[in-house]
DNA sequence: TGATATCTACTACACATGTAGTTTTTTCTA
DNA sequence: TAGAAAAAACTACATGTGTAGTAGATATCA
């Protein structure tokens, strides 16, 4: 079972699919308006962002409502940002104990977090060899 | 007390950077040769990296050996590393869920780790309050 | 000291990304 | 149906990054 595609967004890129994925679907207008006010680009250049989406395969044109064609991602949140995360990651090879570290220092993982991660190990663990 | 140089380093300065750590220091040659063959750029690439990195300030000419010159790293791994992530986490803003999540899932942060992780948290707790 | 090796300093270039303007087409609306 | 509004399609451009070549200075060795 491969994940399929391994699309790294950009961080602009993430920024649009991020309004795609809690719109489900949208016109270059709708994914614009639905930016935080702060950085929110002009019409022009979400829509040149969608477009290079589009050309990499990550949106596609659903259909067309009016004159403005709807846009739809083709990639989900978990593969995207899995893919940015495992590209990140490369840059420790070896021991992510600096990540981790940092993580806890700057207290960026809460109590909760951890306890979260502790049974999510646990059930990986447990499912381990039964791995499919 | 601020961190000084929040100085973010693409993948390859990161790479170079990484081989002045270990060198303490190094000319040009020297830091080529110790990057793992299989991702080791010309001599003038790494050249001009290094020269990038003085321009930013993150390297400076200590000496000068023979007609080389060494080269210091003025950023250490720990503030470089954490800018990267600082920088990273900022595709995360609101939850980290999505991240410890991949690295649990994907098998990235070992029981070890994690337990590390919680003494490190604890340790974090306790000394909150006297945060100076 | 002259040839050879090494290094420096400079230049070049393609591709990715962020950013947005201009022109053309389509669709409403008075 | 003509003009306005909206969107599409196309073009442009600066900056950052990876990658490396070339010319000239410098050191070293026979």
């Amino acid at each position: 079972m491969k994940t399929a595609k391994p699309f790294k967004p950009t961080r602009l890129e993430l920024e649009l699919l991020g309004a795609l994925w809690k719109l489900g679907a949208g016109s270059i207008r709708e994914i614009q308006e639905s930016l935080p006010e702060d950085r929110r680009p002009e019409y022009t250049t979400v829509q040149t962002i969608v477009y290079r989406l589009e050309e990499k395969g990550a949106v596609r044109r659903a259909k067309k409502i009016g004159n403005a064609h709807i846009f739809e991602p083709l990639v989900s949140r978990k593969s995207a940002v899995g893919s940015l995360i495992e590209d990140f990651l490369g840059h420790f090879a070896g021991s992510h104990e600096p990540l981790v570290a940092h993580l806890v220092e700057t207290g960026r993982i809460s109590s909760a977090e951890l306890k979260e991660m502790e049974k999510l190990l646990k059930a990986r663990r447990a499912g381990a060899a039964a791995d499919k």
